[in-house]
DNA sequence: GATAATCTTTACGTAAACGTCAAATTGATC
DNA sequence: GATCAATTTGACGTTTACGTAAAGATTATC
């Protein structure tokens, strides 16, 4: 994993909002980056970019709606990335940099039209209910009618 | 229940894309309007807006993210208002037609303001991944940093 | 290096939101 | 008024997304 803190479950948990059993099963389903080698008994650790991609999927989660067998299809596609920006501490040339960064646009992308796909739908509803409202207040003017 | 065509189960739960086994479960939960009166064991019947009423529950559902706990409460706010209107068909009274278009009115802004509020919550996270985005994109013009 | 706090693994439990099955009933049609 | 599809009620089953409890192991701290 990226070498930057080392966080153990606990912290992680009440940062993103969640419990640690929740990370366990998320890892389980194979949404974080099975916690790259880990000894069988140890502690799990984590740096501040598996916050980030947590804080993500849960948010996808709740934002979208998205079960979690939908974030895995999500993630798996994010599987190949993340096991790119690992060799980016190690040795970045500038040549792997710029395939990592080529392949984390599409990713972005796909999620970004997610979001704005829900905002449209929202936008119709919103819509509707707008008119809805309109009616009732001109109701409310003119009685009859 | 409101005096229009008078549809059964199955064909209802086609019409909003659900199960009928659902229907009698969102009844059960107090979600519909109990179905006025009807004799035990009689086939459910249904007017037109019924269908608009599950409809907005079940967007709700989808859209917001709703619980059925959360529904009913909605829901609940809205009984008086649904009580009002079936006596809109029989005897509707300037006065009283004013009186059920004020109830409507706030209940429906309630309803707005839900999802006035999740587009905005939406909206942050939409920046979010076009800042990200663009970070990407700098990155990959310019790939010294 | 002992102690305490946190964690790991395993396993069973649970709430929400329906699915599914069966047997009896109803309502539409001929 | 017989038939046949759709419905009703009741009950138990299922899936998702974790909760919870137990027993032992690990890691930080003194």
């Amino acid at each position: 994993m990226s070498a930057t803190a080392a966080l153990r479950i606990g912290e992680v948990a009440q940062r993103v909002g969640v419990t640690p059993r929740t990370i366990r099963y998320y890892e389980e389903l194979g949404l974080l980056g099975s916690g790259s080698e880990r000894e069988k008994g140890s502690h799990r650790t984590y740096a501040e970019t598996d916050i980030a991609r947590l804080q993500e999927l849960i948010r996808l989660r709740d934002l979208l709606g998205l079960t979690l067998e939908e974030l895995v299809e999500l993630a798996e596609a994010e599987e190949a990335r993340a096991a790119l920006r690992d060799r980016w501490e190690e040795d970045p040339s500038d040549e792997e940099r710029l395939r990592i960064v080529e392949e984390a646009i599409p990713h972005v992308e796909r999620q970004l039209s997610l979001v704005r796909g829900r905002q449209a739908t929202l936008e119709e509803f919103a819509a509707e209910l707008e008119a809805k409202l309109e009616r009732l207040r001109r109701r409310r003017r003119e009685p009859a009618r």
